[in-house]
DNA sequence: CGTGAAAATTTGCGGAT
DNA sequence: ATCCGCAAATTTTCACG
């Protein structure tokens, strides 16, 4: 990861469609220079791949939510369990497997506060390892599409 | 928003670099039509871009954490100023601006540990509008790059 | 890491259904 | 009104220096 990677990057960040040939330009180096140096960013599991960034409203689930889950047992199988189920349902978004006061942080889109409703009570709830439930309806979501490298 | 468009938005989601040429052949239209209809879901805004996927440990920001906020007072001024200043920050990588037990879920990646914990006592806490910060490590973070349409 | 040429893709437009 | 075929422009790709 030398400073021609970084940049590389750095420009890739600021939207995943760019062409190459822009890249090599807005980095300073020829085509042929920049498309090595980029597959070699994806070999090496730098770049993992390029996600389409879709408004969640406009495809009919403009409320979104995380929701707080504490799972017992706390074991290994439940959890990886859990986990694998909820990644799977279609509202969700994602989900983060956590330390501290829950076991999972679940982000999920729907069409309506009623689907959420129906979404924690109906399917969550009904997951016999479930122990508690959290519900924040989610206002806003920021996000900074271009985590820099450190050291 | 009709089935020519949802497929090719699912086509999309599944690698947002695809070639148009790619995914006119799987959609089953002529490359033209594909391109046409995908620059009518960007002008239309329902797509709003594309994002890199980079691998966190590799740029060495391996240790992940949400971190619960609470402010006072939850007037506007003082929510936005603080949204806005936890956005910029270098180690966030979103904020979730959330009704319920919390007024923030902040979303950060740190090199280790001790970047964390300085984070949180050094920086998050020096701001005074903060009334209780929760910090939950994450282990995992599970996406699904590809929500579905509804309706 | 760059050059240059070949291959592949993107793009705009006229015409068809 | 939408989709396709075609040809020009652009971009990607790779062998070689």
């Amino acid at each position: 990861m030398d400073e021609l990677d970084r940049a590389i990057l750095r420009e890739l960040q600021s939207d995943a469609r760019k062409s190459n040939r822009d890249v090599a330009a807005a980095v300073g180096v020829s085509p042929s220079t920049a498309l090595e140096r980029t597959r070699a960013l994806r070999r090496r599991g730098i770049i993992r791949g390029a996600l389409l960034d879709v408004d969640l409203a406009s495809i009919g689930r403009p409320v979104q939510a995380l929701i707080a889950v504490r799972i017992r047992p706390p074991s290994r199988p439940v959890i990886e369990g859990f986990r694998d189920w909820v990644a799977s349902l279609p509202e969700t978004l994602g989900v983060f497997v956590t330390s501290g006061n829950e076991d999972f942080i679940v982000h999920v889109a729907v069409p309506d506060n009623d689907s959420l409703y129906a979404f924690v009570i109906d399917r969550l709830t009904q997951r016999r390892e479930i122990a508690d439930v959290r519900t924040s309806v989610v206002y806003e979501h920021l996000r900074n599409g271009s985590p820099e490298p450190v050291d």
